[in-house]
This record gives C-alpha cells, structure tokens and sequence, in this order.
DNA sequence: TCAATATATTTCGTATACGAACTAATCTTA
DNA sequence: TAAGATTAGTTCGTATACGAAATATATTGA
C-alpha cells in the first residue's frame, strides 16, 4: 500500500485483506450459487459433513469456523430442504447429529465442479496458494487462542 | 486436510481458510473493541477515511471492500456518534461526501495502538506475512474481475 | 429544452453472524 | 440421590452485508 508501512500495521493490514477478499468471495459464490438457494456458508457445511462424517452442531461449529447459534436456523433450513438430516442423539438427548443425504451430496459435487472450473480460471499458482493455505491456518491457530487489549475510549474528547 | 488434495480443491479449500480467518478476526475485534461500540466494519471505514482523505461514499465502498447500501447506515450511525461527518457535495448533490472528524482520529490511532499490541502477541514472521498480503491482493483482484460459472440444480434427484 | 438516460445514494427484503440469555439434559458430589 | 454445576442446542436482539428497487440529481441528445 504504501513503502512506510510499519510492521505494527501489517496485523491490520491483513485484517484488511482478508476482510475484503472474504466479501470478494462472497460475491462471487453468490453469483455462481444464487439461481439454487445455495449458499456460502452452508457450502461450507455440506464440505464438513461430507469430509468428516456425521456430527454434533457443536462439532460442526468447529469445523466450519462458526458458532453454533448460527448453525442453528441454518440447519433447519437445510434440512427442510432435504440436504442434510437433524437427529437428537439417542445415547445423549442434548446433542442433535447432522449428516449430509444423497441429495447433499450430490449438491455439494455439482458446487465443487463449478467452483473448480471457476478457480481454474483465475490462474493461480498452486506451489505458493499451499504456501498461503498453511499461513493463514497458523494464523487462525493463534488469533482464535489469543486474548485481545481491550480498547477503551475513556477520556475521549 | 488431506494428503490426497487435488488442484482443483485449493480454491475451495483458499475460500474456506478466508472465511474461517474472517470470522476468526471478527470475534477478536468484536472482544477487543466490544466496551466502545466499535466494530471492525466502522474501524475499517476510519481506516480508509484517514489513509486516503474525504470521499464519497461509492469511492469508501471501494477502499473498504463493501457495497454502498452496506455502508450507508453504517456512516449514518457514524455521524451521529461523531467520529465522520456526511455532506450533500456542493458541486453534484448526489454525491455525499464522508470526512473523518478529530474524534474519528482519535479513535483510531486507540484503536491502531491496541490491535497493533494485539498482534505482536501474535508472533508472525513479517517477511512471511508481508508475502502473504500480495498473494492476497492479488486473488481478490482476480476474483472481483472474474464472471463465475453458474451452479444449476436442473434434474437433482 | 426537455425527455431519455445515467449516476449516487438510500431503502427494502433476506441471509449470515455474534454474544447473551434460555431450556433441556447430563454429570457431580455432598 | 437430589441440589448444583455443566453441557448442547435454540432463541433473541443487534450488526453487518448483499442484490434489487426506489429516489434524487445530473447529463445527453433529438
């Protein structure tokens, strides 16, 4: 951005970044996704339940990067739809299992198709996007362990 | 993941990292900022308003990464707190000229001092991350110019 | 010049997303 | 074993965020 950034800005900075790739990327599933209903987010749920199996809300919190009160409504919309099953667990009534149906299934292979036809033409290189990928877990790692300073305004003018 | 990941995942498995960073980052600016009121979007906005001077509220859109309609009762709020001011352009009335006020700056540089002290907790190399917010840059380029492919769910069983 | 078009912002309807509070079920332990 | 603590999920209130439509202003062209 600017040949002066100090490095106590480059926290920011990626803050920046991410937050507006994020939007980006929302855009651009919207576009690709929004004659079937599908959406971002629950394309993230179809992926965790399809690569590890059937499990708890809270599990899937974990998994998809999301609290659960905002898996919730989500959930139940999917599986009004069909694409997932909601169940209370039989040996633990306070857990409820979620697993994906054949109908998600196959939602979820037509979305990755489409999405990797997408990404294919965005001409990025592999060897230095598994570089970014495991960056920005190591990021993650820490930023969800961290306890943050707190601002205050006290004494603002 | 997976040790058997293919290419064409890498997008999904990039978007998957982005949004769970984002969220990530959301609730350490939701904890470090929660006392005050302000949030990361309205830091964001500050942000802008003071590296790139007064504009208009499509150019903010712009610099933030957000559509207008997302930010137009977001600085609305903003002016009445008192930390950016809103004017009809004289020059062409449909413009709406947004201005970080003193209060807005002062904010921001507590703001800046305590993520900054945040994330030197963090201990990320700079070199690495500095690396990092070019790819970054240069994916959202990509992906805001990109028309994506149409998911369909014709014939789904 | 004045109707057609274009541009800037706001409003509206819908979809996440979070923390806090609530409910229900399970576990602990005195 | 029953009161208290803990855990899982949902509901509630608030804050983004988007596309589409509405509104207001400016520009263009016949």
């Amino acid at each position: 951005m600017d040949q002066t950034t100090p490095i106590d800005q480059l926290g920011t900075m990626l803050c920046f970044n991410i937050h507006a790739l994020h939007r980006s990327f929302g855009r651009y599933y919207q576009a690709a996704f929004s004659e079937t209903g599908l959406t971002y987010p629950k394309f993230v749920i179809l992926m965790a339940l399809d690569s590890a199996g059937p499990m708890s809300v809270s599990d899937l919190s974990g998994h998809a990067g999301v609290e659960a009160n905002t898996l919730s409504p989500l959930l139940k919309k999917m599986a009004t739809f069909g694409a997932i099953t909601r169940a209370r667990a039989e040996a633990d009534e306070r857990r409820v299992e979620v697993a994906i149906t054949p109908m998600g299934q196959e939602i979820l292979t037509r979305a990755r198709a489409v999405i990797a036809e997408g990404f294919a033409e965005l001409q990025i290189d592999p060897d230095r996007m598994a570089d970014v990928l495991s960056f920005l877990s190591e990021v993650r790692g820490k930023v969800q362990k961290a306890d943050p300073p707190k601002l205050s305004f006290d004494g603002l003018t």
